[in-house]
DNA sequence: CGCTCATATGCAACTTGATTCATATCATGA
DNA sequence: TCATGATATGAATCAAGTTGCATATGAGCG
């Protein structure tokens, strides 16, 4: 259901077509939300109906035509409404976890392996964000109200890779 | 996906009725892997059919019949398969911060409130887990390889309330 | 006697997200 | 010339999770 609201709050910020949402929800916003192309153009297309995003299509000399959405008035309402709204956590559901609930099937230097991949990931993940937060967020108090927010969103990121690479390492001294 | 499996270790430890299943997943596996009980008693039928689970129905008296699922040999084998997979991480989605990117929209005081709700919630959270630490995982060094990597995992419920309950004094901190 | 609560199970409809497939333009390089 | 990759859009199908509804037993309470 937030997949709206996200795609409402990114146009709200600036009109964007299909395809440059898709990008951001891939990787910008990928701590934020995520989502492929196919759910973003489903989405945009439902949001055009209901009347809270208006199209324009953009013809480019080189490149396929292309669709750029802007946020109504009642998409603004709308957003305004559900962001008003106190929702529940989201459900804890990860793979992982149940690998290790499930464990005594699995060999120590198998999840090793494995954890060793996600600290990878995780590593690249948080490297990622800090080159963000140095280069958009490197005096937060002269921020926007906006933007400042965006900035806690991203300080989510980092103390949620953090804590995973936290618990890697826990992992690793238990198992080794 | 996971379900199945977190279904299928969980018997395997204690074979185990539906309504059990389901309060395992609603409490004290809720930081692993959550279900309702529609979708637990769906998957169990699932996996019995499958040949991965075995059913004896039991007369309570004074109470509704109950039917206990056991683990089988194709279940372990089903189970050791998909744990020896590494698994993609899963993608972020999460509500709270697409509000906090729409953040415009919202008044400060607004956001803290419901930050301060789910503070409340992380905090009993929290004391729950650290409970647990201390009544089922005190020394932690005598604990079988199974209950050691149950251990990990409550580890990382720990670790993973407790940076949201950092996050929430550096919002609060932001937006006072 | 009817009410609610805990136990115990399940179906059906719906929504969301993931996967597969499809189409079209143009630039670049082999 | 042909393949590849980036841009740009979308339909169709499948899997997983949510919500609403349904049923049955017995205990305890007013």
């Amino acid at each position: 259901m937030s997949l709206r609201y996200a795609l409402l709050a990114a146009i709200d910020e600036t009109p964007s077509t299909g395809y440059a949402l898709t990008r951001r929800f891939n990787e910008g916003l990928a701590h934020v939300w995520s989502a492929n192309h196919q759910q973003v153009y489903r989405e945009l297309a439902r949001l055009e109906k209901e009347g809270l995003l208006s199209v324009t299509v953009e013809s480019q000399a080189g490149k396929p035509d292309r669709k750029r959405y802007a946020i109504t008035a009642a998409g603004i309402e709308a957003l305004g409404a559900w962001v008003e709204q106190i929702a529940a956590r989201p459900a804890t559901r990860d793979p992982l976890l149940v690998k290790l609930f499930a464990g005594d099937l699995v060999s120590s230097p198998r999840l090793c392996a494995e954890l060793d991949t996600h600290r990878q990931t995780w590593r690249e993940q948080l490297a990622t964000y800090r080159a963000i937060e140095a280069r958009y967020f490197a005096d937060p108090d002269t921020l926007s109200h906006r933007y400042r927010l965006q900035y806690l969103a991203l300080r989510r990121g980092i103390l949620n890779t953090e804590s995973w690479l936290a618990w890697a390492d826990e992992v690793r001294a238990v198992l080794a």
